[in-house]
Order: structure tokens, then C-alpha cells, then sequence
DNA sequence: CCCCCTCTGTACGGTAGCTGACAGAAGCAG
DNA sequence: CTGCTTCTGTCAGCTACCGTACAGAGGGGG
């Protein structure tokens, strides 16, 4: 890390960006913008956590290892979020089980997490924040559990892609199908046939490892509820 | 509700068995022993949360209201926890989208819920074990992500028959195979069919809407490792 | 320019679980 | 005992998805 301290917080990070200024620049000399590259981990299993992550532009996912599986996703964050949430309710080790990726490349905010939970207690705005965001974070969790179980394929890509598309605040991005049939817990070849639905039908190009979002209404509609209810849900609480 | 005040706080809920006699007693007069009934409503959707619960005997799921179905089960909680945990992070209404449904009848112990807010930014020895349960609980969830999405049916309710056994404390409880078709989101036949499949190997034991376990350590080995995962993550945190 | 590597498309047999429908059995109420 | 309700068992056909395998196609590096 470089020891650049911030004199104001770059914009990008919704959480970050509903402080105050009086919080703002209270928070700002510990922050420092870093770039997260494909694939990086943010956090190993079992491994301290040291640092707490705020994404501007990148998304990263929380991953589950499960038996021999490299890992189905769990929840993803981006610029609604911050990566670390675990630090706020005193855990600074992550789950054996566990691990943080980067999926979409991109900039985040980074804050040594024991000068971001020392922060907590003084329940200012930042505390709020935080504890918005947990609820946020667990119904996240919660809605993929039930969608996970309950729907196809076809509606959990989109729905996947409807939600990084949010985030990454561009219409195209990296993506391999190996990728996203890792995310869902599926073989690659499903992927590939339901990418060639959506794909046919114009809602989205997939070109060797960049996907471009061309129809996202034609999208949603190939999509799940649950999307909607995640959209909803941060919407409102952050 | 009764006005009974309780002196000491009854054995039998993992969290509150942990605390020290001084902060046992600073909350045993806060506390209330109840009954909680099959299929009682605790928390229901968009709703005002006026208590928090900590079960002894009883036996409660998270549900999500999804589409059409009855609800699909995102976590359970018995004496290794308490239901109404968002309290804790300053959110007083509930999900409109979930509910919290008693499936266990049995005891508890309630807390009005903002009395226990009240109790929390004092940061004892009541705080760090809430905030190790929502490592625990959170853990919970994402390991349901996972199974729910990769393992089979009679997997998955091996799992469900032994993570109730651990929290009833007794081999017989009450159970339909339609209750448990709802909370694994799948068909009742299906239940019906694996099941029979258990039975034949002599694990379990249905009758008539109660199930006895007659055999957990086969029952251990027809269930896939998310059992063993979240024992372990719940003797570790609790 | 060519090679190689990664990414994508496709195919075939197999299976878990679904849809829908119905029949039997256990227990409760009268 | 009788009847009704609730719970459990079973079946036949169907679909989504899996396991596995292989063939093409884009694109960067030499």
C-alpha cells in the first residue's frame, strides 16, 4: 500500500457517500484507493482480516468451499457494500471455509480494519451505516439461499448479471462462462446453452470473456424475482 | 405474557448458559419463560419486533416468502441462539419478505426487544456472545447457499432430522414430511420417497407426523458434510 | 504468420426431482 | 363403530440438469 492519505473520499461508494462531511473528513486520512486485478483474494480462509474494503468500481464475491468444489458464491458486493463486514461485530479472523474474490476489476477504498472498528463504537453515522448494510447483507444472503434452490439456471444467470451490471456501472466486463457456472454451483456447458439463449433472444454478447449487457429490461424479464427483491432491498437500506 | 420476574435464569439456552453470575443476574429480571407452539408465529413480514426469543427446548426456522411457496427455510435456531438477532444491529421491524415460525414446540425465554437494544453498547460479556452468534448464524446461511444448491434431497434432510435432534434434546419430535418438504423447498413425495430410503436403513422413524431417530450415526453418514460443518461452527462460536 | 491456449459450442446418455393424480392408513370426533 | 381429516405411500410421464467428451474459434506471443 501506498501511504497517500485521502483529504476527501473519492465518490463511488453509495455507503461511503451518504456521510456527512463532518464524517467524511473525519474517515478520509484512513482511507487510501487501491486497484483490485481479476481474481485477486481479499481474504484467504482462515486468515486475519486486516484490511476492510469499500468497492468504488469493482465487485468481488464471498465464496463457499464446499468439499471439492472451487467455491459457489454466496454474496457479492460492490459499490453498495464493503467487503470485511465481519470486523464490525468483532470477528477479525475469516471462516475456514470461506474466501473473498475479486470478480470484476476495479477501485475500492481500504481502511485498516482495526482503525475501522475502533471507529464503530462512537455510533455516529458510520455505525448506522454499517448496521443498515448488515441487514442489507444477511436478507442477501437469505434471498440466495431460497433462489438457490427454487429456480433455473436460465434466471439465476441473469439475475447474477443483472446485479453485477448494478454495480459496475458499465454495460460491458469481464466474464468467462467457467466463471459464472463456478458462481452458480453448475457445469460450464449449462451456462453456455442458457448463455446462448439470452444471447439469441439480444439481451447480452458474450465475447470471449467480456460480456456486454445490451437489453437489461429484456434481461430482468429472463430474470427471477429475486432480483427485484435484492434491487429493493438496497435500495432502501443503503 | 405473565409478569413473573425471574430470579435465576433457567438452564437450557447454550448463549445465556455462558454468561457469568453477575451478568446473569443484571438480566434475569428482564426475562420471561414461555411455551412456544407448533407452527406459532414469532416475527412476521414488515412487522414490528417487540421481542427477542431465546429458545430452551423450542425449536423456530427463518423462512422466506418466495413467489408461491409456503416458505423456504433460510436458518434455524434452538438453544444455540436467539431469534430476533437484527435487534442487535438497530433493526426493529422484520424482512417483509421472511417470517419465523415455530417447528419444535417447546420453552423460551423472552426479552422485550428494545431492553435488550438497551443492554447491548455496554459491551460485555452479552455482546461479545451475540456478536459470536451472528458469525454463527451468518456462517449458517452461507453454508445453506451451498447445500441448498448442490446437494441432494435425502442429503439435505439428513441434515435438517440431525441439526433439530441436536437442538431438542430428544429423540422423538414432531414432524410431517409436508413441514419438511416446505422448508427444503421440494415436493412432498419426494420427502416421502427418501424417507422411506432412511427408514429402510433403520436411521429413522416416522410415524404419523412424529419422527424419532433411531440411529444418528448412520444418519451422520447419509447426510452430506454441511452437517458436520455447522456443528462444528456452532461448538466453536457458542 | 503460425501456434497454442483459452474460451465457447455441442452432443449423448443418464438421473434426480418435478407435475399431477390417486389410494391407503392412522387417528380423532361424533 | 362410523365417518372424516390428515398424513403417508406410490405411480407414470416429463424436464432440467449432470457427467463426460470432443470440436471449433478467437486472440495473444513467439
Amino acid at each position: 500500500m501506498s501511504s497517500a492519505e485521502l483529504a476527501a473520499i473519492p465518490e463511488g461508494n453509495r455507503l461511503l457517500d451518504s456521510l456527512s462531511p463532518a464524517e467524511e473528513a473525519d474517515l478520509a486520512p484512513h482511507l487510501e484507493q487501491v486497484r483490485l486485478e481479476l481474481k485477486e483474494l481479499l481474504f484467504e480462509p482462515g486468515k486475519r482480516i486486516d484490511s476492510v474494503y469499500f468497492p468504488l468500481t469493482a465487485v468481488a464475491s464471498l465464496l463457499n468451499l464446499v468439499e471439492d468444489t472451487s467455491g459457489v458464491e454466496i454474496a457479492t458486493v460492490g459499490n453498495e457494500g464493503l467487503v470485511g463486514l465481519s470486523v464490525s461485530w468483532g470477528i477479525n479472523t475469516f471462516n475456514p471455509r470461506e474466501f473473498v474474490q475479486v470478480q470484476v476489476p476495479g477501485d475500492a477504498l481500504v481502511i485498516d480494519a482495526e482503525t475501522f472498528a475502533a471507529k464503530l463504537p462512537e455510533a455516529g453515522e458510520l455505525t448506522w451505516l454499517v448496521h443498515r448494510y448488515t441487514q442489507a447483507f444477511v436478507t442477501q444472503i437469505g434471498q440466495q439461499v431460497a433462489c438457490n434452490g427454487l429456480h433455473t439456471i436460465e434466471e439465476r444467470c441473469a439475475r447474477w448479471m443483472l446485479l453485477t451490471h448494478d454495480r459496475v456501472g458499465s454495460d460491458e466486463f469481464p466474464l468467462t462462462q467457467e466463471f459464472l457456472a463456478q458462481m452458480l454451483g453448475v457445469r460450464r456447458p449449462s451456462v453456455t446453452v442458457v448463455a446462448g439463449v439470452l444471447q439469441q433472444a439480444g439481451f447480452i454478447r458474450f465475447r470471449r470473456g467480456r460480456i456486454t449487457i445490451t437489453d437489461r429490461r429484456g434481461l430482468e424479464s429472463a430474470s427471477c424475482g429475486c432480483y427485484g427483491v435484492l434491487r429493493e432491498v438496497f435500495d432502501r437500506l443503503v
